[in-house]
DNA sequence: GAGTGGTCTAGACCACTGA
DNA sequence: CAGTGGTCTAGACCACTCG
């Protein structure tokens, strides 16, 4: 293994080597080859043995590595039977990205139609979030979440066009289940992490039908920007959620 | 060092006699020598190779026992010093349990002025939300939140009476800082993580006036459970935040 | 330099899964 | 039963802090 300073992500840019401990540099190649597919989500990766054999460290150097992996939720332990590639397309994982909560406690059946699905030159403010060039093209997604048959959700959706061709209305109408499970089976694009912000807002002409709220009914606005392994910004999205009957829920510690 | 099975807070009711390992045990020893306040916030813990020796364990399983509780921000490590109780007086904790942000990054100063304090019976949703019998004594708190001289945050906030004995409004008044470090150095109450429920609402004739925006205008709803480290509820907090300049920021992952 | 937490190793044994 | 992850140990060495 190597014993030189490796980069890591989180390591500061400043001066001096840098230390980083060999677990970290042993996540990082773990990450590099999921994130180049070698295995992809919902497979086996190799033992804690063979992997700790495959880069000369130890199995506990190996297992703190995949720890963090399994604590970043980039991959799932399962004893007795491996680690495997966290997938979207797990009934068990999809609240995960989706907090929104019936106030009866029961989420119910989930719907989703999609409106709207068009390619355009992105705008400036979604050039500037996805980190496009001007101009770059976009998918543009306008869909309307169902709760118990109840539109709920309303959210516009930005894809950079580089890396979802091929998507159409076609392709999100016809598939069940949600989308980023999609995006992962379909276009290799994987949904790692994402930052929100929340913000309440008034219902404009479009929620507002879509919606079928009053013009003016308060709206919880919820803006997204999802990343990838490398930490690069693959969508934005922009929700607006109403709050009539169920609330976005968040836990702190 | 007991190896009969002991309870964990994660543990299952069921059957059998759900195993669980050495640190994990060692891990509520030390969280139930927090609650019982041996270490008080801010202050050092004995060492690995001490808590070892006292636990009769190796200062691997300790160690593991500190990393989940260090995990859990109960605690927190400095290389070459020790491992320090958590406390909420820190500059650099402030913003675990405050996620609001100002659209240009600075958050500026922050000032607390408190509108209201009083003691009475609990409404039966506060009781009920706290875990309290109906009719026990609580104190209501109502406060506004300044970002930079304007008022941005309206809360309302209830604490059982029992725990907070001597909590009047002068004493919130002249404290500086947050409100959780107050709680934790004058009555021993430590909140350790919170359940939120957000949604959008309108704002009703007392928030218009304390926050100065119109009647009507969407504000952000947050409902706050707090708990100790035994999970037991200690706070109830109804907020209101005027999102127009600022957001309530969250990460997925 | 002594004491702390942080890393890495090697080996033993346990708990769970599935053929 | 063999193979997986999960626990526990003991010991060596490293990085950091502070007197």
């Amino acid at each position: 293994m190597v014993s030189s300073p490796a980069s890591s992500t989180t390591d500061p840019v400043s001066d001096g080597p840098a230390f980083s401990p060999l677990y970290q540099q042993i996540k990082t190649l773990i990450t590099r080859s999921l994130q180049a597919g070698e295995w992809r989500p919902g497979e086996l990766i190799p033992s804690e043995v063979e992997l700790a054999a495959r880069y000369k460290v130890s199995q506990g150097t190996v297992r703190k590595a995949i720890d963090a992996l399994a604590d970043e939720n980039l991959v799932v332990r399962r004893q007795g039977k491996g680690t495997f590639v966290a997938t979207h397309s797990e009934q068990k994982i999809q609240f995960r990205f989706l907090r929104l909560m019936s106030d009866d406690g029961e989420t119910g059946n989930v719907t989703r139609r999609v409106i709207d699905c068009r390619r355009l030159r992105a705008p400036a403010d979604v050039s500037r979030a996805l980190e496009l060039k001007a101009g770059d093209p976009v998918v543009e997604v306008r869909r309307v979440m169902h709760f118990r048959g109840v539109p709920v959700v309303l959210d516009d959706i930005w894809l950079p066009g580089n890396l979802f061709k091929g998507l159409t209305g076609e392709r999100l109408a016809e598939y069940r289940g949600p989308m980023y499970g999609m995006f992962e089976t379909e276009f290799g694009v994987r949904m790692i992490r994402a930052e929100e912000q929340l913000r309440a807002v008034a219902a404009d002409a479009t929620a507002s039908e879509l919606l079928q709220v009053a013009q003016g009914a308060p709206l919880l606005s919820v803006e997204r920007l999802s990343r990838t392994y490398d930490d690069k910004p693959v969508e934005l999205r922009r929700g607006l959620y109403n709050t009539e009957a169920h609330y976005y829920r968040n836990e702190l510690s």
